[in-house]
DNA sequence: TAGACGTCATACCATTGCAC
DNA sequence: GTGCAATGGTATGACGTCTA
């Protein structure tokens, strides 16, 4: 509560006020016409109009001191030279960089435009979104936003907005720049009149990062919050079909590993804060043409790694070499239920020459022949995995193996075979139980056969 | 530091097959 | 026919990853 009020309520109403009006200072505040109460209010005693007495001295002291600080918060010093050019538009003065790159524009081996072949059911089942399934993907908006920190809430203030449409199949690269702190309100506008124009996010952790801080700062800087588009996080994709790489799925490993595109004189992003904290203080605006070049190579990244995953994705295993990623590709279309594309990834991984991958995609296979119904192709795949499995993988492909000989083809002796073959430490107490059913099982089917037989007891 | 989504382990469910 | 055990599929919670 702020110290007018609290005036107001001790006092009864002051000069120019009444309890619940502004907080604003009464230099600048309109004087609200007060009008008379029905009921006289009881006159303050003597030590009630003492204590507002001396609360009004300190706030004339404050402001005295204080003076322009307490009304405008700490000034801001004159800004550098902008690495942006201004502009006026209906919602205000905005900075933006601007470059319209061509439909041969290639990011690393990927070209730009590739990404508008993507279709939306491809890239649903890629995403496992399937409401992207009937979304325009030519009118995509890829965002990325540079900010004073990572931590979120209402101190990070989002001061680099990366945007990239396309316009026929040249990449429009808009890089929308805050000035000075409190002036976001127009880069708001201008981004809220783009994302209204536009079908879906194209973002890397967006979901999780870039929307939701945009969406505080459009609550704090009171601009209505646009409508929430569909949103496609390439994070997720990325991670799913690249996590066989086991380098982790940050944006510049994909970018260098995937794409063989490798940045020169890029800047850290934890330095990408200071560098903006210093712009404000008065450095030149030149300091900061980094920052400009690592975003827009983030928007270019997410435009050809869209292209390439749907690329991909579509041609089933008959394209990219890599048999971990024709493995996670695998794994995703298995999610996405669609089981003959699961299928012709597995065994175009299986087909390469990691041995350790091709264990996994036979397995995978096998998963796949087992619930269409075929156990013998089922079974036949899980022997191929071990003979190519290392030490520490046979363990569940044993066990799968005694499951199918036991109930899918009724092979008793060699579903015990392979359930002893299980590394005990590993499976305690289940596997036990499983060996001693079996081996009752099949004693049990032994004498009935020896019975049928004929044979003497 | 927030939050979406990943993996992994575990629990639960309906269904199926087997023993009695 | 009944009860038990095993199956695959799905739901849930804990913890890890990633963004400036």
């Amino acid at each position: 509560m702020d110290l007018k009020r609290k005036l107001a309520r001790l006092g009864g109403v002051g000069p120019g006020g009444k309890p619940g009006t502004s907080a604003t200072p009464a230099p600048a505040a309109p004087v609200v016409p007060v009008p008379a109460p029905a009921v006289e209010p009881e006159a303050p005693s003597a030590e009630q109009a003492a204590r507002v007495a001396m609360l009004r001295r300190m706030l004339g002291e404050l402001t005295e001191r204080h003076g322009t600080a307490l009304r405008r918060g700490p000034p801001t010093p004159p800004p550098g030279p902008l690495p942006a050019e201004s502009r006026t538009t209906p919602h205000g003065v905005i900075h933006v960089a601007e470059r319209l790159l061509s439909p041969e524009h290639h990011h690393g081996s990927a070209p730009l435009a590739e990404a508008l072949d993507a279709e939306a059911s491809l890239v649903a089942s890629l995403a496992l979104q399937p409401s992207l399934a009937g979304v325009d993907f030519q009118r995509m908006l890829f965002l990325d936003t540079e900010t004073t920190g990572l931590a979120g809430g209402t101190g990070t203030v989002p001061f680099l907005v990366g945007l990239a449409w396309f316009e026929g199949r040249s990449l429009r690269v808009h890089q929308l720049f805050l000035r000075r702190l409190g002036e976001e309100a127009p880069l708001l506008r201008e981004l809220a009149a783009r994302m209204a124009q536009a079908s879906c996010l194209v973002t890397f952790n967006g979901k999780s990062f870039d929307w939701p801080l945009l969406r505080t700062r459009f609550v704090l800087n009171r601009v209505p919050v646009p409508a929430e588009l569909p949103h496609l996080d390439l994070l997720h994709c990325a991670r799913r079909v690249f996590k066989h790489r086991g380098s982790g799925t940050r944006l510049v490993h994909l970018e260098e590993q995937v794409l063989g595109f490798h940045r020169v004189g890029d800047v850290d992003g934890a330095l990408i804060p200071e560098l903006y904290f210093r712009f404000l203080r008065g450095a030149e605006g030149s300091a900061l043409t980094p920052v400009l070049e690592h975003n827009v190579n983030d928007l270019l990244l997410l435009a050809a790694l869209l292209g390439l995953l749907a690329r991909r994705f579509r041609a089933s295993g008959a394209e990219g070499k890599d048999p971990r990623d024709l493995l996670g590709f695998a794994g995703v279309a298995l999610r996405a239920r669609d089981p003959e594309r699961a299928l012709a990834f597995a065994q175009a991984a299986a087909a390469g020459d990691s041995g350790a991958v091709r264990a996994e995609a036979l397995a995978l296979a096998s998963r796949l022949s087992r619930r269409g119904g075929d156990v013998r192709t089922a079974v036949a795949n899980l022997q191929r995995a071990l003979a190519s499995a290392r030490k520490e993988q046979t363990a569940p492909l044993h066990l799968s193996l005694a499951k199918l000989y036991e109930h899918g083809l009724k092979d008793l002796p060699r579903a015990l075979h392979h359930a002893r073959l299980c590394p005990p430490a590993e499976s305690g107490e289940a596997l036990r139980r499983r060996v001693e059913r079996l081996e009752r099982k099949l004693s049990k089917a032994t004498r009935a056969s020896t019975l049928d037989l004929g044979e003497p007891l």
